[in-house]
DNA sequence: CTGAAAGCGCTTACAG
DNA sequence: CTGAAAGCGCTTACAG
């Protein structure tokens, strides 16, 4: 293995000299910092990793806390990840990926030994057990999904109250009055996956508002019980001219149970997701969406993190909660209520 | 930061032997044993990973390249990444996932800078530009996908080929005289996505061997592009009784195109795919299916670069390619085919 | 069975 | 502008 001493002692300076030369942390002459370079070039020279971070106490390294459940849709999942993996290497970091069940044992064992400088976690639930770990962490951490209590981290959300509002009201705009709404399964909500409730006692209220009958629903994650739980609440509520669908797999399987309906949209029936472009792109929903921005909001989180992380130790930023504003993105499916 | 130093003061011993202690690298008293453990515990002490990477030259970390390509289905990739993460955790290994489309350069940094002891690469291609960079790190690697070179690396890859001449078989043994077979796009091939070929190419001959005409296709990756080349597959070929899908993305499309031409599996067209079971469900993909087992792919893969990274340095196994045999999943998709 | 010491490969005050 | 030295927190021969 070819170190700093081969590349001093090739160019003819000492280590401490080769180390600037290459840090810039101090001014050196032109002829050194160039025979540095050849050298480092001549031997092949890269700095170890281990030995960096035992002296600078910085890794260039961020954990990434990622969740699978069976009751939610692993591939919506993904998008969050490649969200911030891609920021963080623009950033300059790697990511440690963990995807371990138990979050609370992994979080502890990654940061107590410092393999990373920071925590991105996924999925956070109202009570999240990870959040105590993280708090009594020695490195920084952003959250993606909002907790009961956000003290001592940074969180990005999309603003699901809002959301739920948008989704009334542009149905409401076009004229609609009776509306169906699909929400994740109940063990996502019992197991504090707040965003659904956000969504859902937002929707409840602003329909009480306008005048609407909204009628909310669990659906399950998982085919076949998706389609069948969507025919049973088309049947029941012959009435209703539009449905909200804030459950990936549940909007996944639309397509399949509409049309084995010989419905739709936006003729029979005018719907409205929510999901990201390229969710909806990657299963051909022709669905009006609220564009969750997993991308946006797992880069949100990790620049966040790297400010927090590269800041200086004694200047310390307030923590932020940050939700961002839903956006109603056009695919054609919602319309005026036909007349009946 | 506590450090073995503050550990060993409170247990009275040197900090050699707290680290015995703790390692059980060579016989300790049980008295002693049992303060260096206490004062571990009263103390919270967790070694710090750079230290230990940078005396052991062991970094218990795996670096996995996943590539996520434009005419590729990304939930499939996800399964892969699961697999390897799994297992990983359960040899004491923690990931570092690497999603840069540059391959080659990211390669280049995690091996030079040793920050991981060993690599897993995904998706491998023909004549992949990452192997070069692999065989000249000093870490071993081990490939999901077989390069034409697969020398100095441990390979893991489903036999296609088998797949191939077993999709043909099933449906021969069952009557069908013509087949049609839809692979993934042609950029596919073009980048070396040798898997598609493979399959292909065995079963054009069995096909041929066997006296059956089979069409064979490339069909793209992405809605609504899809859902159309494949309806004018079946508008091209109204004859063809059996339908072969080498691409994730048309099998998951499948289901709305046969439903809008009132055909159904396999009373109209009997259907086999190739993807895995938990695909599958997440797509309520209702078709048998040759088994892909990304799971075990990516669990065999981290075994065997286990085993190197923790094998006696003299005593060199030989490198491994593995074909794992395809197996049938009979979700009822096929029948003999009507008489016309 | 235990301890003192060297060494892993860096960075960064300290001194000139 | 440059160098000698200390130190980061571990592990592991070496010595007893």
């Amino acid at each position: 293995m070819v170190t700093i001493g081969d590349v001093a002692r090739t160019a003819g300076v000492s280590r401490s000299t080769a180390s600037y030369a290459l840090s810039g942390k101090r001014a050196i002459s032109e002829d050194v910092r160039r025979r540095v370079e050849d050298a480092v070039r001549e031997l092949g020279y890269s700095p170890n990793a281990g030995a960096r971070a035992l002296a600078t106490s910085r890794t260039r390294t961020i954990g990434l806390l990622a969740q699978f459940y069976e009751d939610e849709f692993a591939p919506a999942m993904l998008q969050y990840i490649l969200g911030v993996s891609d920021t963080a290497r623009e950033l300059g970091y790697d990511i440690l990926l963990v995807t371990e069940s138990d979050g609370r044992s992994a979080l502890r064992r990654i940061t107590s030994t410092r393999m990373v400088d920071g925590l991105v976690l996924l999925n956070v639930a109202e009570n999240d057990e990870r959040l105590a770990v993280l708090r009594a962490a020695a490195q920084p951490g952003a959250l993606v999904g909002r907790p009961a209590d956000c003290s001592g981290v940074d969180v990005f959300d999309l603003d699901f109250e809002e959301a739920g509002r948008l989704m009334v009201d542009h149905l409401h705009e076009l004229g609609h009055r009776e509306l169906l709404l699909v929400s994740q399964p109940e063990h996502v909500v019992e197991r504090g996956g707040a965003y659904v409730w956000r969504l859902q006692n937002a929707a409840i209220e602003r329909a009480r508002m306008r005048g609407i009958r909204l009628h909310p629903t669990f659906v399950p994650a998982h085919q076949p019980e998706v389609g069948r739980a969507l025919a049973e609440l088309l049947d029941a509520h012959p009435s209703a001219t539009g449905l909200l669908v804030n459950n990936e797999a549940a909007a996944a399987a639309l397509p399949t149970v509409l049309h084995e309906r010989d419905l739709s949209a936006p003729t029979n029936l005018s719907v409205v997701g929510r999901y990201s472009d390229e969710f909806a792109r990657t299963f051909s929903l022709p669905y009006s969406s609220i564009e969750s921005a997993p991308d946006r909001l797992g880069s949100m989180a990790v620049r966040a993190l790297v400010r927090r992380i590269e800041g200086q130790p004694g200047h310390d930023e307030p923590h932020v909660v940050r939700y961002l504003s839903p956006e109603l993105v056009d695919r054609g499916s919602t319309a005026s209520p036909r007349h009946s």
